[in-house]
DNA sequence: GTGGTCTAGACCACA
DNA sequence: GTGGTCTAGACCACT
């Protein structure tokens, strides 16, 4: 459903505004919060909700249609890409390369298997609770 | 052995080339690929291996001696700590840097805590299989 | 045959949506896809065949009229001219175009002249070879 | 040598003024007027010679750096890649893009394989001239 | 000094 | 109304 009214930005943290409303997308977009081809808040609108300037607001959709998540028709609106196979395979690509990451370094540190999916297991339930705080 | 030569940085990454190799120098130090209580290279030597700013090395070896990863000697030179609780910290700070990321990456692209936990177990199983054959 | 149907629109191309409709026709014309007199859906069926706004298709149709590539009978609907001099100068005109465009982006590329021909003639070599087999 | 001095852009052209500045570079690069792996001038340094505002420059800046063809050292500079085979590749890439369009849409005039050449060959003749002129 | 980000505000053509 | 481009000017962290 997109409700965007939420999206507060961490503005001590390092990651560009603009990407942090990448991410925002990216997440409601791959979860299914958002019908594919929908049409999605106008660049003025968007701004406005998030209370950043258009400029910022228009360098994420960029973003996002460079990387064809979305696309724009001009005078009309950006809307969600309707290929829901090339959703899948982006997301497909992402996961590997988190996984592929994640698992040389946690093995580059003398992690077994095991141990990994322990720690990790460990980390998400200490995460959570964190999370229920803020 | 700090095999230092083939430390290529990634300037596309944000983060600060300073930090990039402070994470270098963990990652040696807690695979052992330096003895502890060893000499590393001077920052005059270091910063012309690795090709970058003699500020950008002083940098970082402050930061590591802030850590507590290194400790100097007066017209002497840099050293790695003998302190092996430092050793075990330092893998335990890389760990959840890398598990913190790589949860944030797979939630940010829908996926439960459970589906992680799977698909983090299948990927590792692909890959013993892969790395087997090559 | 003025198949419209599946005229799908290039919106990330710079080029004006109602631009894109007249090369269409421009295209669809000299490849005598449409009789020469032969009469053209009404502006409300042609926005609702390329689901496009009625005001862009307007501005295409006018745009074609003013060239003389189609004329309106008041009342009737609008009609291909049937001046094949016409036909020629605009077939002159779309090769003009994609000379200019295919000359300016070899030259970019740094191709001198002669490389263009060469290149061209050993494109077309191979493509008649792959189109022989497929 | 990259004698940026004399770029002048042309502001009544559709197409913005950073592509321009990308396609200036484009041709300087491919056409080896640059040494691989050497500087170009500042973000701050080009705006000033261009007399276009930095951001512009900027956003030029960056289309590059996301197609491969120059990199960013945070607070040091932009370099041309050093890796030129991805250069040619690059090349061959859009070489082919413009040679397969070309002839398409030749073709869809009716146009034969000599034809084509010989009206290339012209339009290459007149418009030699052409730029003698200007 | 450098690149990178952001803002406020303007203008344009397109739908 | 929409997206797209550009300007002027500011601030930040990094080299």
């Amino acid at each position: 459903m997109l409700t965007v009214e939420s999206w507060g930005f961490d503005f001590d943290d390092r990651t560009p505004i603009f990407r942090q409303i990448v991410l925002r997308f990216r997440r409601a977009f791959v979860r299914g919060e958002s019908p594919p081809g929908g049409r999605i808040p106008s660049i003025r609108e968007m701004s406005a909700l998030l209370k950043v300037n258009t400029n910022t607001c228009q360098r994420a959709y960029q973003e996002m249609e460079r990387d064809g998540l979305i696309y724009s028709k001009r005078g009309t609106g950006y809307f969600f890409t309707e290929d829901d196979t090339m959703l899948n395979q982006t997301r497909r690509e992402l996961a590997l390369e988190s996984l592929r990451r994640f698992v040389e370094e946690m093995r580059a540190l003398g992690c077994g298997d095991e141990d990994i999916v322990t720690e990790l297991t460990a980390y998400m339930k200490g995460d959570e609770q964190h999370d229920a705080d803020s």
